[in-house]
DNA sequence: TATATTGAGTTGCATTTTGGAACCTGTCAA
DNA sequence: TTGACAGGTTCCAAAATGCAACTCAATATA
C-alpha cells in the first residue's frame, strides 16, 4: 500500500498517522508546543534541512493544523502557530513523552516536567474514561464495531483489506 | 540530522518517535492491540510488503516492545505479541485514534468503540492529572526543565541543538 | 514417493523520500 | 555598495520503501 492510500483506511489511527507518521512530524509539533514559532530557529533546533521543514510545515498548513501568522509587518515575516487542530495534538505528544520518558530515558531522569498550574504539582498525565473518570488500560476496554464501520460494510463499501482489517473485532481479544 | 542520532537527542518525544515515528510501526501496534498477532494476518489487513512487516518487527522485538510466542509446536510457527513495554503504547494508540476520530474522519463516524468494562459506557478517553484529577490542557500546563536536563547541563554534556532546543523554555511561552 | 500448500520470511531491483549543500530573494542597516 | 538575515528552492546523492519472485521447513494430499 503506499502512503497516500493510508489516509483512505477506515480507521482513525491510521488516517491520523497519515498525517504524523513520519520522521519529523511529531517533534516539530512538539517544537510548537514549546513555544518555537520561527521556521530558523526550529530548523536549528531539530538540525532538520530547511528543505524538509518547508515541506513539513507546509503539508502542516495544508491540513489545517497550524497556520501562518505575520508576526513582523516591516520584515514580512511569518510564524507557525498551531490551530484548535493542533493544539488538540498536545494529548497525543504528552502521551507520546511519557511513554518515552518511562521507557526510552537515561538515568537522569525525565528531561522536561509539566507542571499543572491548577495542584501547582508535576503533572503525571494520565489517561481515564470520560464517562465514570476511572483509568484506561487493555484490561478494561473492549473494542466493538462503531457507527463508521457498521455504516460502511452495511453500505457494502468495506474493502477486502478492511473487512480483515475489522474481522478480528467480532471476535474474542 | 540522519534518524539514527535522533534516539540520542535529549527529549523523549525524538527518542520515542525514533522508536515508531515511521509510516508503519503504529498500525503495526494498532493491529496487535486489536489481537492480530501472525505474521500473515497483519501482512494482508495492512497491505504492507513481507519484507517491511519483517524488518518491522523485528525492530520493535530488538526494542523488546513485541516478543515472538511459540503458539504451534509441531509446525514451529510464532505470532507477535506485546511486552509490558508494548503493552504501555495503549494510551498512545488510544490518544491518537481520539484526535483522528474527531479530526480526521468521515460523516460516518469512528470507525471503533472502545467500551470500558467497568462502567459500561463507550469510553472518551480523556488525560487528567495524575494528582489532582483534573483535566490537561496547554493552558494549565508549564513547561519546566526536568532533571535530565539540569543533571546534563550542569555536566556541560548538552550539546548546540539541545541548549537551543530547550533555551525556549527558560523563557516565557 | 512426488507434488502441493501454508506460514514466515529473503533477495533483487525500481521508485520515493530524505539529507546536504549551494543558491536565490526581499528587506533592511552601515 | 556591501553585508546580514529570514525564509525559502534547486540539485544531486543516499537511504527507505514497494513489488515481485524466490527460499525453506513442516506437513498434507494424490
Amino acid at each position: 500500500m503506499r502512503w497516500e492510500e493510508t489516509s483512505n483506511q477506515v480507521c482513525s489511527v491510521a488516517r491520523a498517522t497519515s498525517i504524523f507518521g513520519d520522521r519529523w512530524t511529531l517533534i516539530i509539533l512538539r517544537q510548537l508546543f514549546l513555544g518555537m514559532r520561527k521556521f530558523s530557529d526550529i530548523q536549528q533546533a531539530l538540525g532538520i534541512t530547511k528543505h524538509r521543514l518547508a515541506d513539513r510545515l507546509g503539508r502542516l498548513t495544508d491540513e489545517n493544523i497550524v497556520f501562518k501568522y505575520l508576526y513582523d509587518e516591516r520584515y514580512k515575516r511569518y510564524e507557525y502557530r498551531l490551530t484548535e487542530k493542533g493544539v488538540d495534538l498536545y494529548a497525543v505528544i504528552l502521551t507520546i513523552g511519557q511513554w518515552g520518558d518511562k521507557w526510552a530515558s537515561d538515568n537522569d531522569g525525565p528531561p522536561v516536567e509539566y507542571v499543572h498550574t491548577e495542584c501547582k504539582q508535576v503533572a503525571k498525565p494520565k489517561l481515564v474514561c470520560g464517562c465514570c473518570g476511572d483509568d484506561l488500560t487493555p484490561h478494561n476496554l473492549k473494542v466493538r464495531m462503531g457507527p463508521g464501520l457498521k455504516k460502511k460494510h452495511a453500505r457494502d463499501e468495506l474493502s477486502d483489506q478492511d473487512i480483515k482489517l475489522y474481522s478480528i473485532i467480532a471476535s474474542d481479544i
